[in-house]
DNA sequence: AAACTACTTTACGTTTACGTAAACTTTATC
DNA sequence: GATAAAGTTTACGTAAACGTAAAGTAGTTT
């Protein structure tokens, strides 16, 4: 076997990152289900990949509300008749809209920010034109110092 | 002259679908700069940029915050020394790199949206099918019917 | 002039997503 | 068997992003 059934909430904080108040607030929250042992919380591969989904979730914008409902209704419909079944695919197709509205909203940062980079570049060229006029022989003994 | 130089608080609220309150909060903490005429708000072209801006953001997880950082920082860098055009190039590229995440994450999640619609249009067949053995001859009723 | 509409300030309330502290139990280690 | 390390519950605190109510002003329509 190549990957572990459980995980002790230690290991899946230090793994992902999160501190284990957070989990267990997910549990609160009934986003994650771990067994017990005793009182200690055994968590199972399946809640792994809850938990990474969360994250990735909170990445993108989304409330653990909304992962929450994605979740509870994926469960549902893995069991599901024909009209849950359903509400899932116009809710997938909704979930696409939006990530195709993100993706719009990314390659709009993405220009914006060349614009940004282009415009800073330009300003440093003009402060470096002016330095030279300033202290042209003082050439060499600058560009070290930058480096530091 | 294609574009409005000046905007009401109701006008801005209107175009962007959200509230009044909304924008005074973003005033309030100094994401937008509105001039006044009295006491009514006078928002121009930059500030609807900004708003746009903002929402922008938020669409992509950004807090308040954050953008607010982003545009003071553009604004002295704008009147800039060198070490603030260095620093905002630094800001660009970890920027840059946000990006590149949330596309991966936004690559994974379609890829797993696409599994799942696969599912259920698989548990969906099979239920059809158990319905045509249960009713073979009840084909026709049955495609209109869900077509309304 | 009265009423209506859009705008304003002040200020308290609410939800989300945890942080943090206190006090306790269980498990591993020396 | 003491002690540290990791885990637990309970509970109060907090920052962010507004909602909502109250009460007032400024212009404009009838």
């Amino acid at each position: 076997m190549d990957i572990k059934q459980t995980y002790s909430i230690s290991e899946l904080a230090k793994e992902f990152d999160v501190t284990t108040r957070s989990i267990r607030f997910y549990e609160d929250q009934e986003l994650l289900r771990p067994t017990r042992r005793g009182q200690t919380r055994i968590f199972s591969s399946k809640d792994r990949v809850r938990l990474k989904l969360i994250l990735r979730g909170k990445r993108m914008g989304f409330s653990l509300a909304e992962t929450k409902e994605l979740f509870d209704l994926w469960d549902e419909t893995l069991s599901g008749n024909e009209k849950q079944l359903l509400k899932m695919l116009t809710i997938l197709e909704n979930k696409r809209a939006q990530l195709e509205q993100q993706k719009n909203d990314i390659a709009q940062a993405e220009m914006e920010m060349d614009t940004a980079e282009a415009r800073c570049r330009e300003a440093l060229a003009e402060l470096q034109k002016k330095k030279k006029q300033q202290a042209p022989a003082n050439d060499e003994a600058r560009q070290t110092a930058e480096h530091k």
